[in-house]
RNA sequence: GGGGAGAUACCAAAGUGGCCAACUGGGGCGGACUGUAACUCCGCUGACUUCGUCUUCGUAGGUUCGAAUCCUGCUCUCCCCA
């Protein structure tokens, strides 16, 4: 994996830059839509490709160890050849799954030891066969495993599980390097910034993960519960340190005010939840504003969903039929929504870009901001 | 014509003397969701001047300290036999 810088707001830390891998190019900064269980829900890969122009997407190490199977996706040839994607796929190490299945997991040194949400069965992921894993999904980018601890931790949990996260770190990247792809394409290994909400121990972490010299950089153990000020403020300590030359990626983040502002702060790469998720639960994310689908005061509005938008469902579909869709339950809603938001998500991250190599990213994003985050 | 069952809030349906403004579903309205255990979860849903008051359980009366619950008349609905 390359990656080549190209611009540079002069009046933020914001970059527009290049991630080439053998799956394709990715123009940053970009938003990864997630596809955990090997599919991004509601969406086919024609529409990520056709309408959402997605570039790169995620996939879940700890799901689909869990379903399919890795004998299924070794037999299939890895992930890409599994679900048709040919573009770059990234791979979630399993580290967020420590966090959100707190309740069926034990972390030790080893590694975490997790109950299968499926069936109740136990599973050890250490930091060495998290790798191996990923290496059988076949993801141009892996992630190792860390802790992604909560957002209200103390400071003492809070270095303690940084430390681990740390030593998990070494034991990864040894073993990344004493093992190979297996379709014959690269892959690449991003090490993970912890330390919860506090500044010295950010730029610890981030002072270790920079050493690595690894081809791109991951933040994680944020929007976990912290105000959106404490994320801000532990992005801009991380990336004064984080090396210039490579990617940065802000793990699960965010809101389109979340990502614009980070993209300000010189992150390069996102993902998460928000679009699909909120999107099949009705909360429309769009150019003129947040609209929740489900509101009476949609019933009768016969405008466009988006009509600035050159995504087809959003200029198709209009506001009253997609509440209908949703008032009536119909699977149809989830699609339109999931389209529609991505497609918004992709949509901000690429004009953000276009305005970093025009050099007025500033003040678009100070014009912007405030109108992409009311509500309708 | 004879016999039987029943009428409860927007709908369905519990409740059969005080703990009932009334269980529970559905519907309606609103909210949440940030490296996806999530087409999920959480509120509210008689009225009002809302830590309280008022009016409700087909309808008109009655019994009782007290009735959605017991009694009587009436209206309507359904089922069975002719």
């Amino acid at each position: 994996m390359k990656f080549e810088l190209q611009h540079k707001d002069p009046r933020s830390n914001a970059r527009a830059g290049l991630i080439t891998t053998d799956h394709g190019q990715i123009e940053t900064p970009i938003f990864m839509p997630i596809g955990t269980v090997a599919s991004v829900k509601a969406v086919h890969q024609r529409e990520l490709v056709e309408d959402i122009k997605a570039q790169i997407i995620l996939g879940n190490t700890y799901h689909l160890y869990l379903r399919p199977g890795l004998d299924i996706l070794e037999k299939a040839g890895g992930l890409h050849k599994f679900n048709g994607w040919e573009r770059p796929i990234l791979t979630d190490s399993g580290g967020y799954q420590v966090f959100s299945l707190s309740g069926t997991r034990k972390l030790s040194e080893e590694g975490a030891l997790f109950r299968s949400h499926i069936d109740g069965s136990k599973h050890l992921f250490t930091p060495e066969n998290v790798i191996e894993t990923e290496r059988i999904i076949g993801a141009d980018i892996m992630m190792v495993l860390d802790e992604c601890a909560p957002g209200d931790a103390d400071y003492k949990y809070a270095k303690k599980s940084m430390e681990m996260t740390h030593r998990w770190l070494k034991r990864g990247m040894d073993h990344f390097k004493k093992t190979e792809p297996k379709y014959g394409y690269s892959q690449t290994l991003f090490p993970i910034v912890q330390g919860c909400a506090y500044k010295d121990l950010r730029q610890q972490s981030a002072e270790i993960i920079a050493s690595y010299n690894a081809d791109g950089n991951a933040i994680g153990g944020l929007a976990v519960g912290e105000p959106a000020e404490v994320m801000y403020e532990m992005v801009e300590v991380v990336n004064e340190i984080l090396p210039q030359d490579k990617p940065r990626y802000l793990m699960g983040v965010g809101t389109p005010a979340n990502i614009l502002e980070n993209i300000s702060q010189g992150v390069d790469m996102f993902d998460c939840v928000m679009p699909t998720r909120n999107g099949r639960n009705a909360m429309l994310f769009t150019r003129r504003g947040i609209m929740n689908m489900k509101n009476k005061k949609w019933a009768d509005d016969f405008s466009p969903i988006d009509p600035d938008s050159d995504s087809w469902v959003d200029t198709f579909y209009s506001k009253a039929y997609l509440r209908h869709l949703f008032v009536s339950k119909e699977y149809l809603a989830l699609q339109i929504a999931s389209i529609h938001n991505l497609s918004f998500y992709l949509w901000l991250v690429g004009e953000a870009r276009k305005h970093i190599i025009a050099g007025d990213f500033a003040e678009w994003k100070c014009q912007i901001l405030p109108i992409v985050s009311q509500r309708l």
